[in-house]
DNA sequence: GATATTAGCGGACTAGAGTCCACTTGTCAA
DNA sequence: TTGACAAGTGGACTCTAGTCCGCTAATATC
């Protein structure tokens, strides 16, 4: 049975379409990003206002949120392509290893590692589009939302997992696996809070959590 | 080996040595809560600014923010007796199962799902608390901070799990389990916003996160 | 009871998020 | 080209969190 991601589950800001965007919406949208941009590298995310973005791209506020509903979709917006350039590389990287007919908990094992990684790298971003004030829903439905494609990931593994008999579901057995929740959980310890709090507050090391992780996820497989 | 979990490892706000507080203010104290819980009551927590509560209370803000940091300490206050009947009413009966010998495994297991319904029966509160401007650090260290007491409590059950050989460690055998790492993952699963994320966008019910995330802690000993 | 000390008080004030709306300007069809 | 009209703009405005500080009054001492 062949591995069933699609390409492009990201549906990325560049990509969607923005039917009529005129001149110079475009010209400010590229203007506020690059203001962030520049005064994220110099003060740090946290502290960087949205009106002093506003200023520094020479926009009046209302403009700034008619591009942007809030910093953490500034902040998506920001981390677009590498987020579309990490999807596309640790997907085509899952598909090489079905090729190679590596186990799914190997993939999986490869996908944790590759995320604890992209979070760690882009901590402040993500902590800021973790923040926003997301209709909660949306963290989960809205296919914009990192945390969509990751999540549908991992369940797809664990269920393919499943399916090849390299784990025990709790379909099979009543003492078995709870796959979705177990997606789920994974998720909320590869969440850019709680990665803060284990890197900033506790000071593990990426390396330190990711094979933490991951040695209890190979616990799964018996 | 004897269960070695100090009774009171909260120091609440009530037991806390609060060594000069004049009538007055002991006053407006417990006027405060009390508006903070009749508004709670009416309207949820969320939308209940400090400005309403101290309206409420018939103090100024100034007063409010004397006694009380921010919204988070006021909920925190507001859950205070709670918190501590339920750390005394699980210690007690952690240290029962310790004297019917029962495994720590088992007694971890008692903890969890006694934590997700403690956590999902005080959701709002503890997403208050939870969204707090604490310093990081604090959440970890402070001991008023439930997570405080928790982690450690999860930390202490898996070191005896560990000593009584129901669980291999990462310090005897380099594939085994990185125990400190466990118990932070563990708090994540049981952290306010991520029960949240699950009970309301993802509709799980708390039984089934509490037999999801035991079954899975399951899966250690195997 | 008078006085000194100092915790406590409350509301004006600052700062940031996000909204609103009267005005401006691109775009497109004629 | 031109005119109509939707899209876009900017900054004043509102709302909330949280701070500050001059005044008030409880308590401790004599």
């Amino acid at each position: 049975m062949e591995n069933s991601i699609p390409l492009n589950l990201i549906i990325s800001e560049d990509n969607l379409a923005r039917p009529s965007e005129r001149k110079d919406a475009a010209a400010n949208r590229q203007a506020i990003m690059d203001a962030a941009r520049d005064l994220f590298a110099i003060h740090g995310v946290a502290p960087v206002t949205m009106a002093d973005i506003a200023k520094e791209a020479g926009v009046g506020k209302g403009t700034l949120y008619r591009r942007f509903a809030h910093k953490g979709e500034l902040c998506l917006a920001l981390l677009d392509k590498k987020l579309q350039a990490f999807q596309d590389g640790s997907l085509a990287h899952l598909r090489q290893m079905t090729a190679e007919h590596q186990s799914y908990m190997a993939q999986l094992d490869y996908f944790l590692d590759a995320l604890v990684h992209f979070v760690t790298e882009n901590l402040p971003l993500m902590c800021e589009i973790d923040n926003a004030p997301t209709p909660l829903e949306n963290l989960v439905h809205d296919v914009n939302q990192p945390h969509y494609w990751q999540e549908i990931t991992v369940r797809h593994l664990l269920g393919r997992a499943a399916q090849a008999g390299e784990i025990t579901p709790l379909i099979q057995n009543p003492a078995g696996l709870d796959l979705e929740y177990l997606a789920s959980l994974l998720m909320a310890a590869l969440n850019a809070r709680t990665l803060r709090l284990q890197l900033e507050a506790q000071n593990y090391t990426p390396e330190r959590i990711s094979h933490g992780l991951r040695q209890f996820v190979r616990q799964l497989g018996g």
